[in-house]
DNA sequence: GTAGCACCTGGAGTATACTCCAAGTCAAGA
DNA sequence: TCTTGACTTGGAGTATACTCCAGGTGCTAC
C-alpha cells in the first residue's frame, strides 16, 4: 500500500504519515528497493491505533514511548502496562470533566429553548 | 478580588487570566482607580464558566464569539443557543471517539493482566 | 530519451494556546 | 522619602502537532 493509498484509507494527510514515522509514533515502514513507502498490515494497524488514540487526545509523546518499549521486546511488558493503565486514567479524568461541561453547556440550551434566557437570567447565568 | 486571588481561586496563571481577557475570552474586568483589576462575581463567573468549557476542549475562538454575541444584548439570544447547540453536537462527538479509544485501551491493558501479550498476541494486536 | 507523476528527505512555516519578560506605575511600610 | 512588592501593558517566546515546500529520485508512457 502507498502512501497515498494509506492517507485515502486513514484519512491522514501523507505529510502527516511521514512525520508519525519521523518522530517514531509509528515503527519504520517497510520500503521496496526505490525507498518508496509500502505499508504493510501491521503499518496500518500502527496508523490505525495511533489515529485512535490521537483522536482521543493522547499525546504523541505518550504513544512514541510506547512505541519504543514496544520494539524493545517482551521485556517492557510491564513498562507498556504501565504506560497504558496512565494514559486510561488521563483519558478517564478528561471524559469526566467533558462530562461535567456537557451537562452545563445542555442546562444552558435548556435555559434558552425555556424562553428563559431573559436578562435577569443572563445576569444570573451570563 | 485582585488578579492573584483570582489566580489561586481558580487554578488559572494571571497571564492566563490577563491572556483571556485581552482575547476577550471573558469581558473586561472592573478596575480600580490605579487601573488594577477586581474581579467581582460577573468576572468570576466567567471565568469559571470558561475554564470549564476549556477543560472540555472547547475552542477559544468559538469562546470568544460568544461573549461578543452576549455582549451585543438580547437581540442575538439565537445565534447563542445555535453556538451552544454546536459546541455540544462537537463534544458529544469528541466523548464519543474517547469512549471508543477507552474501550480499545481498556481490551489492551486486559491483554496484558491475563498475561496474554505474548509475542503471537503482540504480533496480532500489537 | 524525455515528460510527467508520485514519491523521497530535511528543514522551514503555521495554528493554537498559552507563558514569559521588560519597563513602568502605584500604594503601603520603614 | 525611599524601597518593596504587586500590579500594569505590549510584545516576544514556547510547546504541541502538524503542514508545507524546495530540490531531488525513479518508474512509466510516449
Amino acid at each position: 500500500m502507498t502512501i497515498a493509498e494509506a492517507s485515502r484509507q486513514y484519512g491522514l494527510s501523507a505529510d502527516t504519515l511521514r512525520y508519525y514515522e519521523r518522530i517514531g509514533l509509528i515503527p519504520p515502514v517497510p520500503r521496496n528497493k526505490s525507498g518508496i513507502r509500502d505499508y504493510d498490515q501491521a503499518s496500518c494497524q500502527w496508523i490505525e491505533l495511533m489515529k485512535c488514540m490521537r483522536a482521543a487526545g493522547v499525546q504523541i509523546e505518550a504513544l512514541v514511548e510506547y512505541v519504543q518499549l514496544f520494539r524493545q521486546g517482551d521485556a517492557t511488558i510491564e513498562a507498556r502496562k504501565a504506560l497504558l493503565l496512565e494514559q486510561r486514567d488521563l483519558l478517564l479524568a478528561r471524559m469526566e470533566e467533558m462530562q461535567q461541561s456537557l451537562d452545563r453547556l445542555n442546562y444552558k440550551i435548556q435555559l434558552y429553548e425555556d424562553g428563559k434566557m431573559t436578562r435577569a437570567a443572563l445576569d444570573r447565568d451570563l
